[in-house]
DNA sequence: TGATCTGCTATCCTCCAGGATACCGCTATC
DNA sequence: GATAGCGGTATCCTGGAGGATAGCAGATCA
C-alpha cells in the first residue's frame, strides 16, 4: 500500500506534515486566490471578481496571510494613482503543483461520488 | 507558469475541483484518519490511539463520512465478541497519493516558514 | 457634480466544526 | 465484583472563520 505502512515514526511525521499543510492551505478561500492568480489576476479587485462570493474583508486577510507565508508579494507601483499588484513568488510554485493536483483530484472525486449516488438510486429502484 | 494562465474556463474548472477537494478532505481530522489507517490502524480504538487528541465523537463522524465518500468500509467480523474493522477501499488509493504529497509538502513548508522567520529575526538584530 | 472606479478597513453577527465530559451494553480478565 | 477492554452515542458548549453591510480617500468618467 504505502511506504509508511506499519512504520509509526514515518506515520507520525506524515501526520505532522499533513497538519502543517492543512494549516497553510485550508479554509474556504486561500486556494481560490492561488487559482485566480495562476489564472492571471493580480490586482485586488481583479482577484475579487475572479472569485465568486468572496468579500473584500476576507480577500484582504487571505492576501496578508499568503504574503506572510511567502506565497505572494504585494507590490506598489508608484504613479498617479499608485497601483498595487500581487505577484506569486517563485516559492509559490511548489504550492501551485499541489493546487493543480488537488483540483484534478477534486473533479475526479466529484464524478466518483455522483456515480456512487447514481448506483445507490438504481439499487433502490 | 501554469497551463491555466489566462484561461478563464480552465481556471474556473480548477476552482471547482479545488472546492470539491477541500470539501472532501478539509477539516482537522479526516486526513489524519487516512494516515493512521495507511499506518496500519484499522480498529476504532486503535485509530483513536494513533491520532493524538481526537475524541471518539469526532472519529465516529469522520469514519461515517469517509465511508459515505467511498474511502473506507466498515466490516463486522462475526464472533464473540463481534469485531469491527475499517478497511481502506481501492478507491482511497487516489486520495492516499494526495495525502503523501500533502504531508511531504507540509514538512518542507514548515521548514521554509521557519527559515523565513529566522531571517526576519536576523534582520531585526 | 455626481457616479463610479480603485484598494482597501471597520463592525457586527451567525453558525457549526470541534472540544469536554459522561455514559451505554457487552466481554474478559484480575 | 471491580476494573478495563471493546465500539461507540448523547449533550452541552465555545471559538473563530467567514458573511453582511457600510464606509473612506483619492482619481477619473460622463
Amino acid at each position: 500500500m504505502s511506504e509508511n505502512e506499519r512504520n509509526p515514526e514515518k506515520c507520525k511525521a506524515t501526520m505532522e506534515g499533513v497538519r502543517d499543510a492543512l494549516y497553510a492551505i485550508s479554509g474556504k478561500w486561500r486556494m481560490m486566490v492561488m487559482v485566480a492568480m495562476l489564472g492571471g489576476a493580480n490586482r485586488f479587485n481583479e482577484i475579487e471578481r475572479a472569485i465568486d462570493g468572496i468579500t473584500p474583508k476576507v480577500l484582504s486577510k487571505e492576501l496578508k496571510d499568503m504574503e506572510l507565508n511567502g506565497f505572494l508579494q504585494r507590490v506598489e507601483i508608484a504613479g498617479n494613482p499608485t497601483q498595487v499588484i500581487y505577484e506569486l513568488t517563485p516559492y509559490s510554485k511548489s504550492l501551485s503543483e499541489i493546487v493543480n493536483l488537488l483540483g484534478a483530484w477534486g473533479s475526479r472525486h466529484r464524478k466518483h461520488v455522483m456515480e456512487m449516488s447514481k448506483e445507490l438510486n438504481a439499487a433502490k429502484a
